[in-house]
DNA sequence: TATCATATGACTATCATTATCAAAAAGGTG
DNA sequence: CACCTTTTTGATAATGATAGTCATATGATA
């Protein structure tokens, strides 16, 4: 039974999160809440070392340490509140799930990340399955090029 | 200017190969033809690892290190005759790229995989990487779900 | 607030991949 | 074929991202 975390504000994540915290024996701490917000106010695509820095940054009395960054966005992503692409040599990036659906457009010279939605692919990808027999339950698409900026700079 | 070498026979690629490696400046050697040898008898998704332990084992009386294979995976890739994907905590595979395109849908429950190909879907993905101001070079899609015979034996 | 299990940061270990470098081999050239 | 130059090679060290270890700190519960 996935949860659907879609559109949730920050106090109704908040919330979910300590439901998965109490649910699992663990407890609730600054360093895991300071992650969490940082996820939220920064929408974005960050490497573990990237949000590393910015929670530092964002908490300066806080003491935090590396491991605990990707301790807890191992437990956020285990349970659906974040999600993570992997980008070959680039590394693994992770972003807040609550957002609606989409898939990705990276660049490969930068790394940026573009994300878009597409009913029709979605809708192709379901007859797909369904003509092979599949009950679909998930996908990954990943879309990779060369950006407009990349391109001028060759 | 991207070569496409779909249905070709060994020798065709072995000569495509010798091309690439003239127009570089490289030489030619007997490490290189054996791990391109042992990418086409073996049209998997093979791990720098795997590939390096078969091409050992098909090729007894050849000395061949685990760096050579990552540096002529690196070679074949760069021009299009392996293929790669990322598979996240499964790490980076390749393939050679003599099959026509396609895709993959797995079974979360059995592991089994069936290809597909789907014209419409690539033509969107091509006009959404347009509409980004990308240019499309590649594409990643994994469809999961859970097949006929595992849906059964539920 | 006392207790105790879990979390933490600093550190170390691991693993895949990459870089280094001396020796070997390729491939022109005469 | 022998020579010469450049590239390639394998072994090994280095790297860098992630995961594990452990003594101490800190939440949660009573």
């Amino acid at each position: 039974m996935k949860k659907n975390f879609e559109e949730m504000s920050y106090d109704e994540l908040l919330t979910e999160f300590k439901n998965i915290i109490k649910a699992n024996g663990l407890k609730f701490t600054s360093q895991r809440e300071a992650i969490l917000r940082t996820l939220y106010d920064n929408p974005q695509h960050f490497t573990s070392e990237n949000l590393y820095m910015l929670v530092k940054q964002r908490h300066p009395d806080l003491t935090i340490g590396i491991a605990t960054v990707y301790r807890t966005l191992a437990l956020l992503e285990e349970n659906s509140l974040v999600s993570s692409i992997s980008l070959g040599i680039q590394g693994k990036k992770f972003e807040i799930a609550n957002k609606p659906h989409h898939d990705h457009l990276i660049c490969k010279e930068c790394g940026k990340i573009v994300e878009f939605g597409n009913e029709k692919i979605e809708s192709l990808q379901h007859q797909i399955a369904k003509e092979n027999g599949f009950e679909l339950t998930d996908h990954l698409m990943q879309l990779y090029g060369v950006c407009s900026e990349c391109k001028k700079e060759t």
